[in-house]
DNA sequence: AGAGCTGACCAAATCGATTTGGCTTTCTCG
DNA sequence: CGAGAAAGCCAAATCGATTTGGTCAGCTCT
């Protein structure tokens, strides 16, 4: 079977020689660019179809300067390697922002996980998406040295981002449990300072000051996953029996607190009403499923992957980038059983 | 002199400049290669790590001839962009590969749907893992002529490939819902002439002569998604009233045979038992969930990803390939309620 | 002393494209 | 007629690395 033929591909000189002009002239030829006598044009069109040529990608992107790939990164450790629930979130938006760049001409890879090594030195990229970075992230960082635009989704302000409408979700989450009758809702929310927390927490403060509950909040560290969100739940509904509602962002919380809230004789969607963000895998094979919010993750990544091609394509920055307000999706754990 | 913003990186001549060496000693003394006395080693170390210099992939990927780079290629058309469960099978599969190719030290490229133009030419990859390519699959071709190894994962048995276990799982889920007390199982199945389906008929057929029941067998269109499956299921309820127990090896279909059941009078789980194929976010949020197989895709994979890194590498090929076999998970749909 | 090594280093070729700067013709117009 | 423009083409530079094929000095062995 396998003879040894030549497995390499023919280059832009084979053409040149084979159509008897100058490599300059086939690249014009085949490029549209420069002069050529559209004889010359064909003739040189034809021999490249003949000879199978297609440019070498790699050679391109030295060339040019350019690679025409972006990249989803993201600052959280681990983040493709992690838990069913990193995947979910990660996953979705990954492959929104690789729908979004195949159409737009851009070839979409999937970085390493940072750990030691950066991966953006790794990386032959035009520009990147930054999944939650930090204020001070060192991505970011890297990316900035290696003057790679970026657009981060739910970054600082200080950088080019697309929110994930955290002020919007939180407020959703509270006035619907407010409205299913909880009179006391609760939150459990991670230890880190992420964006995402600090917004839930001002959004339920503000909300109980408005509405006029006292607020009860609880922390989990985010690495314990459910068990830490079990845990957390446990003691608050220990300390303040009188909670009869919990909102919980992180999902993998929100199913520990399912399980908190069962051991502690609640009946979760009518004396306990419990609501998490985002709508993945988990929320939906909870038992009961959970209520949760639509992040309208699709069109977050691919308005995050069309800011960030008008900017490698020079276009005119938009300055008011908005995307549709999320929107909720009830289950059974805030409406009772069906 | 110090101007305003470099934003251009040092290259490997920047550093031999400033060392006072030639580029070739550069290159050596960073690669360990070659005959360079230590204390020039060091020098250039240090002057390496003072202009922040990192070689550049793009000019390493042109000369070397490899790109570090792997990319998840399907033949199916669309198979990213696909219907509303983003988190599919593809993109299981997809977070799979990337996740070892990342760690084998490798870049992971999620690829452009063919549609009209082939992908493999917009490409730098050294390798690609295929899926469910056809015997004469176009994109298996081009990757061929163009010297580009792959994996297929269920390919043809002329190709290397990785096996998805058809007739294991076929086999399971006849079996299961036998076992379940099921008189008549009846088989809906995609018209394409793909090898999981093919693998799915054989398999219910011999079990079928095996066990002494006679093959009910339904045919949809796969385009047609959830509704192809509910009319399929409708018409064959209809003519064969007999059958009590439905092998939906497509999840969509599955989803519409439970529709189906229902309309028909059926209770799914009780005197219509339905099972399916793979184990995603349909089956389990089906209604009631459906029981289905956990074909251990993140194992088989990683499998394809290390074979393929294996030839990359030019390890000798491993002849036989065994990944775990399928599991069944039992749900409602052939458990009759909780 | 001369052949033969080895250590240390470098100039130039190479990968395969794009782009710059010319060099001829031929045509146009004052 | 001659200046200038434009068409058509090409040689060489360029992108930034790796690799080939040296040179040169110093050492050993006979």
């Amino acid at each position: 079977m396998g003879d040894s033929s030549r497995p390499s591909r023919a280059t832009i000189a084979d053409v040149a020689r084979e159509a008897g002009v100058s490599r300059t002239t086939v690249s014009h030829a085949l490029n549209g660019l420069g002069k050529v006598n559209s004889a010359t044009r064909d003739k040189v069109k034809e021999v490249a179809a003949r000879l199978n040529y297609r440019p070498s990608v790699r050679a391109q992107s030295l060339r040019s300067g350019r690679s025409q790939t972006l990249a989803l990164l993201s600052s959280m450790p681990s983040a493709i390697s992690a838990g069913p629930s990193q995947l979910g979130f990660f996953t979705e938006l990954a492959m929104g922002c690789a729908r979004t760049a195949l159409l737009e001409g851009y070839v979409f890879v999937l970085a390493p996980p940072d750990g030691d090594a950066n991966p953006v030195d790794r990386l032959d990229i035009d520009g990147a998406i930054l999944l939650e970075p930090a204020t001070d992230d060192p991505i970011a960082a890297a990316l900035n040295e290696r003057g790679i635009p970026f657009v981060a989704i739910d970054g600082p302000s200080s950088q080019r981002t697309v929110d994930l409408h955290h002020e919007e979700t939180a407020e959703l989450l509270v006035a619907h449990l407010v409205e299913r009758g909880a009179q006391h809702p609760g939150l459990v929310v991670g230890s880190d300072r992420r964006r995402s927390q600090a917004a839930a927490r001002e959004a339920y403060e503000a909300a109980a000051a408005r509405i006029g509950f006292t607020p009860v909040i609880a922390e989990a560290d985010e690495s314990d996953g459910e068990d830490g969100g079990y845990r957390a739940s446990t003691q608050l509904l220990e300390e303040h029996p009188e909670v009869d509602g919990l909102i919980v962002p992180i999902d993998a919380f929100a199913t520990g607190a399912v399980r908190a809230g069962q051991e502690a004789g609640r009946t979760i969607g009518d004396d306990l009403l419990i609501a998490t963000r985002y709508d993945g895998l988990r929320a939906r094979t909870s038992t009961p499923p959970l209520t949760a919010v639509d992040l309208g993750l699709d069109e977050i990544s691919s308005e995050a992957v069309e800011r960030l091609v008008g900017i490698l394509d020079g276009e005119s920055e938009p300055e008011a980038s908005s995307s549709s307000a999320p929107t909720l999706v009830v289950r059974e754990s805030t409406s009772g059983p069906a």
